[in-house]
This record gives C-alpha cells, sequence and structure tokens, in this order.
DNA sequence: ATTAGCACTATTCATTAATGAGTGCTAATA
DNA sequence: TATTAGCACTCATTAATGAATAGTGCTAAT
C-alpha cells in the first residue's frame, strides 16, 4: 500500500497544499500538452515544457498519484500519460471564466449579422456553419422554439376543396407553414374573418399560450362571433396544434471524420448514429436552453452512450424577449477547450444580436 | 507490334465478330466482378466465376487487348486488372435497359408516399434520406426549380413599417417566404388590394412569365388600377424577384467517407469539397431536368475534377405540368450500376407520384 | 522532499525473407 | 489457327527479427 497520500482530491487532509497546487499545475500543463499534440506526455517532455521547473522524476511521482486518482491512464507500461474525462473537467472548471475572444474569430463571424431581411433559418445556418469552419469540428444549431415564440401574424390559405394552408410568422422571425385537412369547404372569405379574428386575439401571445387559451378565449367571445365560432375553434386547434419536433442544422460532419481521434472505425460508427439519431444531441441543446452561458459536456458525462468520446459545448442564443434555442459543437474530449468555448459563446451572442435586430418589434 | 488485333473496338474489321462477343462478355464479368468485391480480378479467379468456359490463358490475352484499348489497367505488374472508366461506361451501356426494382426496395421507400399534407420539402428529404439509406452512398435532391413552377398564390404581409413579408405558394406546393424593404409605409389593406391584384392576375403562370410579363401586363391593365399602379408594379416587381440559387438537399456523405474506395486522404478532401461548392452537384442535376430517364455520369465524364472519382446517377421528378428537379446518388466509379439506376428511378418515380398527387390542381 | 541513475518494458521502424497471386511468353495441342 | 499448359518472373503482402527510442518504477544519494 502507498503511503504517500496528496494530490488534488484531498485537499484538507494534507497541511501542505503547497504540493496540492503543485499537482494541480502539473495536470493542467498535461491537458493542454495533449489537448495541443493528441500524444499521450511523459514526464521527460513535460519537464522541458514547463521549464524544468521540476525534474522528471518528480513528474513521474506526481503523475503516478494523479493517475491513481483516476486523472490520468496510460494506454501501456512504457507510454506517456493520457488525460481521463475526469482530468478534462477538472480542466475546464479550473479555466478562467473569460477567455477573450481572439480579433480573427471576431472577423470570420461578422459574416452572420450580415444580413437583409434574410429569414431566420438563413442567419441560423450561416451561422452554425461559420462555427463548424472556425472550429474544424461538427456543428449543430436548434431552430427556435415554437411553444415559446409569439405570434406575429397567421394566415390561412385555401388551397383546394378540402386543403387549407396555414401560415404561422413568429415574433423570431420564424415561418412556418403547414397543411391541414377540413372536412368543410370553407370559402376564402370565410377564412379570412377567421384569419383575423385570430390575429386579433392571440398577436403577441406566444404558442403555447395559444394552444392552452384558444378554447376559453373563443368560448369567452362568443357573443361576437356566434356563427363562425364552432368553425374557427376547430380551425384554430389545428392551425396550432404543429407540435413539430422542433428543428436542427447540422454542418460540418465531415470535420469529425477526419480528425485522428475518431480515425477508429467503431467511434466513427457511434457518430453517425448519433447524427442521425438527432434526437438524444437534440435534448442536450434543449437543455442547454435552461441556463444561461455555456454548457459543456464532456465524453462520458452524456447520457448517450454514442456522445462517450465526444465534447459537447452549447451556448443558447435568444432575441429581446426569450431565449429560442441554442448552437453548439460537437468534437473529440481533447479538443481545445479554451478556443472553442469562447468561440461558441461568442458565435451565441451573435446570433443573439442579429437575431434580436430581425425582430418584428 | 502486336498483330492480333481483335476485340470490342473493332467490330467490322474483324469478320469472326464471335472472339469479339466473347471479349465484351469477359469485361462484363471483369466489370461484375470487381464491382462486388472491389479487388483486382485475375485471370484464374474469373476463369472459376465463368464456370471454367475460358482456361486462364486464354482470358489473359483477351484481357491484355482489352488493356491495350483502354478498358483495364493494371495497378503493378503482378496484378489483376481493374476496369477503366472507359469500362464502366461500356458495361452499363450494354445493361438491359430495365432491370427490375427488388421488392424489398419498394418496400423501403414507401414511407416516400406516406405523407399527409406534408410540405414538399419534408417528401424531398425523406425520399433522399431513404435512398441514402439504400444504395449507403451520398444522396442529393434539387428543391423544385422556381422559375417553372406555377403560382398558386402569393400574400403580402405587413411586418413593420419598412418591411413585407411575402409568401409564395407555387402549384408543386412549395412555400417561399422572404422579407422585402419598401420605403413607402403601406397599410395592410392597400397590400391587400395589391395582393388580389398580383393573383388574379398571375394565378397559374410561371414564375418565369410572371417576372417576364408583369410590365407588360400591369401596364395594360393601367385604366382599372390608376392609382394602384406605380406601387403594385413596384412590390411585385421585388416580390417576384426572388432568384434563388435554387437548395438542394444532401444526405448520407458520411456513408462515402466510410466506403473504402474514397480512404485515400486527396479523394476525400476532394469530395468535402465538391459536397462544400454545391454549385457543381447542382448543374448535374439541372442538366438531368432537360431529358427524361436516369443520367448516369461516370468518372472522367464528369466535368468538375473533384467528382473524376465519382459517378453520379440522376432522374429527374415532377407532377403533372412540370418536371420540377432531380433526385442522385453520389458514389465511387465501381458502384452496383445495375442496383442504383433501378433504385433511382424507383425514387423519382415514387417522388413524381406522390408529389403529383399533393400538387394544388 | 527532490533528484539522479539504472534496470526494465513496450512501441515503432527498418530490414529481411517467405509466400502467393498474377502476368507474359513459348511451346504443345486439338 | 485458336486454345491451353507450363514456366520464369514480378511485385505486394506478411511475418519475423533486431535496433532504436521513449517511457516507467524503484532505489539510493543529495
Amino acid at each position: 500500500m502507498k503511503i504517500r497520500v496528496k494530490g488534488i482530491e484531498n485537499q484538507g487532509a494534507n497541511g501542505k497544499t503547497n504540493s496540492n497546487e503543485r499537482s494541480m499545475e502539473v495536470l493542467q500543463s498535461i491537458v493542454e500538452n495533449y489537448i495541443k499534440n493528441s500524444e499521450p506526455v511523459g514526464s521527460r517532455t513535460l519537464s522541458k515544457t514547463i521549464g524544468f521547473k521540476l525534474s522528471p522524476a518528480t513528474i513521474r511521482n506526481i503523475m503516478s498519484d494523479l493517475a491513481e486518482s483516476g486523472y490520468l491512464i496510460q494506454t501501456h507500461t512504457s507510454a506517456g500519460r493520457v488525460p481521463t474525462d475526469k482530468a478534462y473537467r477538472f480542466y475546464v472548471d479550473s479555466l478562467s471564466k473569460k477567455p477573450a475572444v481572439p480579433e480573427q474569430i471576431k472577423q470570420k463571424l461578422t459574416p452572420v449579422s450580415d444580413v437583409q431581411g434574410t429569414p431566420v433559418e438563413d442567419i441560423l445556418s450561416k451561422a452554425v456553419y461559420l462555427l463548424a469552419e472556425l472550429t474544424k469540428f461538427a456543428c449543430v444549431v436548434s431552430t427556435p422554439k415554437q411553444s415559446v415564440s409569439r405570434l406575429q401574424r397567421i394566415e390561412l390559405i385555401k388551397i383546394s376543396e378540402d386543403r387549407i394552408l396555414v401560415i404561422l410568422v413568429t415574433k423570431a422571425g420564424v415561418v412556418r407553414d403547414k397543411i391541414i385537412f377540413v372536412k368543410e369547404n370553407h370559402s376564402q372569405e370565410f377564412l379570412n374573418s377567421v384569419t383575423s379574428f385570430l390575429n386579433e386575439e392571440f398577436k403577441n401571445h406566444s404558442m403555447q399560450e395559444i394552444r392552452e387559451g384558444i378554447h376559453q378565449s373563443i368560448v369567452s367571445d362568443r357573443h361576437r362571433y356566434h356563427d363562425l365560432l364552432a368553425h374557427a375553434v376547430r380551425l384554430g386547434k389545428k392551425a396550432f396544434e404543429l407540435n413539430q419536433p422542433g428543428e436542427m442544422f447540422i454542418e460540418g460532419q465531415m470535420n469529425l471524420l477526419l480528425d485522428s481521434h475518431f480515425h477508429e472505425q467503431s467511434s466513427v460508427k457511434s457518430l453517425i448514429d448519433a447524427f442521425e439519431q438527432k434526437t438524444e444531441i437534440m435534448k442536450i441543446l434543449d437543455d442547454s436552453m435552461k441556463n444561461k452561458g455555456v454548457h459543456i459536456h464532456i465524453g462520458i458525462e452524456n447520457d448517450y452512450e454514442h456522445l462517450h468520446k465526444c465534447s459537447l459545448i452549447t451556448a443558447s442564443y435568444r432575441n429581446k424577449q426569450n431565449v429560442l434555442g441554442s448552437i453548439g459543437v460537437v468534437g473529440p474530449t481533447s479538443m481545445d477547450y479554451k478556443r472553442i468555448i469562447s468561440t461558441v459563446e461568442y458565435t451565441a451572442k451573435m446570433l443573439s444580436k442579429t437575431i434580436s435586430e430581425q425582430s418584428y418589434d
């Protein structure tokens, strides 16, 4: 049994926190080194990179402790050490909270705000495209959540005897269309009255509210719209019930396949599945909308097994009123967290700004 | 110098077309063998697969001739032969024109027609998704060409003082939206009159016609709409001038990267570029709309250099009136042409059928 | 507590040799 | 005269070997 008990884990127990701090620094160096070179880092190399402040032998001792605490692993006896997910988590948590965004990245992202009346979808896809280009990983962005977005306008257009085209325009600038089937053959004039009723009644309300309130509201207005009513309720319900699963744009999947970290067949397959399934990544994006700031999911921390070899960095974007969706990067656990985090954060900020300016208020 | 002159090329010159036919059969066998196993095929193997009707030595002679005529190449002296693009072209041209579509494929594609009021885009993306799954290659589909699609309805919605949302619904069921900026602050009522004017005037006309005819038509109606006129022209022009580049959905790029034929770094990069650029593939899809049936572009036949290692199989889809767009597969030159061709053809047929049923006529 | 030194281990890389699939040519055969 | 058997030759692939290298762990000295 080893007697030496020191390292990051037991801070209180050991009087000399000195050595503890040193362990932390060593771990950080190891992580940074590995992020940079993607190669197991050995004691000699590390001693060099930290300027010979510690000898290889000392570092070996520290490394040994770190390995025991689960921060490092060896692929084989005579190889250097590789950080575990636990190490990345430690590393990320100990990052100074706000790394500056390099000017170069800012410049590359300016096209996001360079829009004149473009649909929100186009802004999103441009943003996610640029993010993928900057990070060289796969990037995803979720389209604005329906439920929270507020109605700007609804249109009902008669298409044929039994089909009506519903167009919903949200404040965020998203246009959704859907065809609904009806039994009655309504005239366009009739649809127009329903339209103006719905607009008058529900403009500025969130879809959520509308779906919940559509009964009440219409019922309470019974005296005004007696005749219209029965049909209006039915049409309105159908029109607003579009409970679409929520879309997601993906860009730069290719980058991952080219990345050396995913060159093993198995993990590639995993990733493809993850992107095809969409739902799991979508969940993470949705979660990211609940809290402010950047969210980081490292490898094994992800619930979804296929993402165990990946880290996800996500951030939500919003307009003036609501959090709308979120954007993120999917890359190897050994990604350059500093750079990626600040890039994602900045992209989300740009996105929020641009969309807010575009919003119809 | 060789004296022996026989083979596929000089059919007339040699009296005994017998040996020529045999060459063709051998070539077909070679191609099929290579498609199946992706390995250079040698004389011994081939002799086996054709049931020892010819000895390895004879086959060697024939192969030698075929190689000289440019149908086969050797990667190195002691390797088997590999078909060239010329051989694939020969093979494809000599295929019996209508290979039956396997029942299994038909079944897998039924979801395409299983739609109830889904937007055309969703139908397309489902089709291209299934096609990618079936073929295990990358698949593309172009959205219905604007210029040929005919107007079902236009809507102008006032969004803010200087912004108007234009919604175009085509007969094919495509909904396009775009925001236009205006200097004058028009009321919604005014927009409504413009809307009904435009609808009345241009319904059932193709976008192309509308763009060309919008001046004349309005001018000739001057007496009717004197006051409205100046603005209507301006708005109408802006509304219809959406000269969007035409979209394209891509699915299954990953399949290509996993394909052994593209494992060399260089060709992977090429392909990624090709898909990012989109324009070149789009051109091929557009071309495919000009003629009926399945179109086949084999390797070097493609104008675009990055596609020299690929073959593209495309087919157009249509509604009752017009050819709308096309769908296709991008795969290695050594793809299973029989299967892919029939699958693409069938998918396009399904697509046409489904979209025709959905069209607003 | 740190470090130098040494024995030990496992990978990587180049060299070599064996194997095998394939060809081309020539001579025999039907 | 067309086909085929036989043989020498070529080149890629594979396995085995050994040297070089990068790393560790332990012990003893500082």
